[in-house]
DNA sequence: TAGTGGTCTAGACCACGAA
DNA sequence: TCGTGGTCTAGACCACTAT
């Protein structure tokens, strides 16, 4: 056993719960790969043997991940890595809908891949030095058949090598990143604005220019919380809305 | 005691676990008033023992209301009905911020108040019939000294009676349903679109008319899920953005 | 039927805040 | 010092799923 049992009154500073040093192990082994996307993870009492603790608290680690959408717990069968499959990302990370009510997976088309040298915006948003390359990624998405977002992608070269010369770039990028880079996307952090249509926006979006359309700038972190991509997303919203959960 | 303790084997149509029983019973104990915000609850002991149940099955009830934020837990010293203090506002209730990243509470200044029977659009988005009478608040609101928002607040008058004649309106408007009128605004959806400001928010704005403001339509519910309150806020979002965590 | 996660209990000890 | 919530354990039984 290397956890720690109880809590050693000795130590005051740096004090975790044992089922907060749990988690923080089981996490990492999903950050490490160790535990793939999609894959069941070992039994609760498999984990408490292993580890030297008790059920109950490996059962509070996995409740807290479970909570936080790294895990699915499915009962009689056992627990899950999640995948970031096209129902989590339309619950999770697609906030976009049509004003009809009905939920859709939106399509992609995609206008330019390319690498290049980070700008200072692109830099200072991703938090690494102006001039390291990165991948931009420029696409349009429709939702029901109609054009609804035209989407700009930032991510570091250095993780997603070969990610320029993808052919073709995939719908469910997040799901790429998982699957072919070991990055999972744990969670974003979204800044709305509405702003005037750029030209060329409005063009493809069928839209005069100067419209009113809805800006997201999102930043999407990993496991760890390191930045692992940045998108700025200017969308119609005449025939769709931006829906948000306050609770 | 009135809950059945273990589940009994022959009901399996609304079966529900005993820790929700007790979830539900001490929601309906704030929905009802006995409860009231900002007060200290039973120890968990206490409410064990008045219910018949173990302590582990009352802290996984509010364990639950406080994820929900309907309790506040202070280690030590007990556990409290949240109430709808500026803090709780701030974080859970309002979105938009400086883009300085500095978070305030906003200032409102009143435009007008007043109770009509309810038009068409009124009574579909709060579940009333047309013409049942309710209570319109239009009123600016301010980040650090600049106008932001035109909003216009709309609600039953069953429910708060004399709203109306509240002079002045406060500036916290969910803390005055709790208190005078025992409402619990539990949570909230919200609805965001870009769209070109109308002339005479422009004017209260600062801005040209059909200049783009974000406009967010939020529907309130209580604790029952009954829907209190329907709001329209069209924002500036020049100096200001909306923020939204996607996790 | 076997194995999984879900619920419930009982009791121990710890950390924290107030008196 | 006392009472609170926080953590941890151990064990029992239930509900669900696959085989």
């Amino acid at each position: 056993m290397a956890i720690t049992g109880k809590a050693d009154p000795g130590r005051v500073i740096g004090f975790l719960p044992l089922y907060r040093q749990v988690k923080e192990r089981l996490v990492r082994r999903i950050a490490d790969g160790e535990w793939q996307a999609g894959r069941a993870i070992p039994s609760e009492m498999q984990i408490a043997a292993e580890l030297g603790v008790s059920q109950g608290t490996v059962r509070k680690a996995l409740d807290e991940m479970t909570a936080e959408r790294l895990l699915i717990r499915r009962q009689g069968v056992g627990t899950f890595v999640a995948s970031h499959d096209e129902d989590r990302i339309l619950f999770q990370f697609f906030k976009l809908g049509r004003d009809d009510g009905r939920r859709v997976f939106p399509d992609s088309s995609v206008l330019s891949v390319g690498e290049q040298p980070s700008d200072a915006t692109e830099a200072a948003r991703l938090g690494i030095r102006r001039g390291t390359r990165v991948v931009r990624i420029h696409r349009l998405r429709s939702l029901g058949g109609a054009i609804a977002v035209s989407e700009r992608i930032v991510v570091p070269s250095a993780r997603f090598a070969g990610l320029a010369a993808c052919d073709p770039v995939p719908n469910n990028l997040y799901g790429l990143y998982a699957e072919r880079y070991g990055v999972t996307v744990a969670r974003a952090s979204e800044s709305l604005k509405a702003v005037a249509c750029p030209p060329d926006d409005a063009a493809h979006l069928g839209l005069a220019p100067g419209s009113p359309v809805l800006a997201i700038d999102r930043l999407a972190l990993d496991l760890d919380g390191q930045k692992v991509e940045w998108r700025v997303s200017l969308c119609r919203t005449d025939q769709f809305h931006y829906t948000s959960d306050l609770k």
